[in-house]
DNA sequence: CCTACTTTGTGAATGAATTCACAAGCCTGC
DNA sequence: GCAGGCTTGTGAATTCATTCACAAAGTAGG
């Protein structure tokens, strides 16, 4: 009945809210297509899922389609960024100024989708002072006073395995809420932040995993 | 009773394999730390979980520790290897040389961890001959051609959404069996390809939207 | 206005993954 | 070699996620 997105009332599978970003992706896509309306078929198809997965995800916030036609383009794109939180901007520092998180630093996806990145971290006292796309690279010693100026939210860590820990102790004592983690350790984080590992070591032997295990 | 890591039997789930991923790394630093036994207790700390998790993770492919003791490490490390299919070389290919594809191709737990880059490819003329960390980086056209030559099991996608499809296309008719991608794009592979996804924006919006609705 | 056709939204049913709980096994000390 | 203390391995119970299936609600055409 409610096509708002209404505050989650039961708590949410984490597979339920990383669908709804492949839709709000696929639907960005439509709207520049012009296609005006779209069915949980045609959703679940470009999402990798099913019909009623699509619908049953989307249940959960309320009611955004009109039956018998299917879902208004833009007024869904609209309530998904708003579910997702995306109607704001997020400011976020990078930690780790080598590979890695350069790479992050230009990735054009944080701009484009409302994620700012304000700062660019490391210890290396080579690497402090130089700039990377208008961003000058600062001593992580100064995380807590500059976010005490100018807070942050998010993390991007991208240091080595031995000195993430440490990093994260920094980043949460000094206020952020939630961390992207690319080092390949596992992290310990208070409950009130929010935590998301990217670990390649991790996919790639998920893939030798079933490369060899295969069923034949 | 059997210490050997058997043929799975039934479906392994992703999350288990995943998990085994992430006790092996901790292994690897409990060798060097000289640790000789460790319980599943003291695993499930180390890799965010419960011990219960750990011993049922383990069981889906044998027994091997004692009761009463724990596991000993250098068995167990080389038991997951084995699981895992680490203790063979994979051949890996990266196509895309741009920002995220180069950090890749110079990421040290490739190499470390038996996973061979073999080429870097790329469609922009400025870059192909262009010498990256010992590799010459290849046209895309070549590459069919190449893998007929020097065959590789892993190709890790570092290109832009819009073409991702056509590169998989193109690197599944070469015979690849399995693709790390980090495109933000779902893609359609074959049944017997074996695919997985890193997706930044579906992991900063994963965050942004725990940061939302946070249950308050 | 009525019929035929679509597609949503959602309880109920199924299936999958995690947690519980405890017997079985191993070590140590006496 | 026996008692006491740990820790594994694993069916059973539980919790969580996905799929089914269908009533409800909309459109279109005559």
């Amino acid at each position: 009945m409610n096509s708002q997105a209404c505050s989650a009332v039961k708590r949410i599978a984490d597979s339920t809210v990383r669908r709804l970003s492949v839709y709000l992706r696929f639907l960005e896509g439509s709207t520049s297509r012009g296609q005006s309306t779209i069915s949980s078929e045609e959703l679940a198809k470009h999402g990798g899922t099913t019909s009623a997965q699509v619908r049953k995800d989307l249940s959960f916030f309320g009611s955004f389609g009109k039956r018998g036609l299917g879902y208004a383009v833009p007024e869904l794109t609209e309530s998904l960024r708003e579910i997702l939180g995306l109607q704001r901007q997020w400011n976020v520092v990078i930690v780790g100024a080598g590979k890695i998180g350069t790479a992050l630093a230009q990735y054009h996806g944080f701009k484009s989708r409302g994620f700012n990145v304000v700062a660019v971290y490391d210890t290396d006292a080579r690497k402090i002072g130089s700039k990377w796309e208008g961003h000058v690279v600062r001593d992580v010693a100064s995380i807590t006073s500059d976010l005490g100026e100018r807070p942050a939210e998010i993390a991007v860590l991208a240091v080595p395995a031995d000195v993430a820990q440490a990093a994260v102790d920094r980043l949460v004592s000094a206020g952020i809420r939630a961390i992207l983690n690319f080092a390949p350790v596992q992290l310990q984080v208070p409950g009130d932040v929010a935590l998301r590992s990217v670990n390649m070591a991790m996919e790639l032997e998920s893939l030798s995993f079933e490369l060899t295990n295969r069923d034949r």
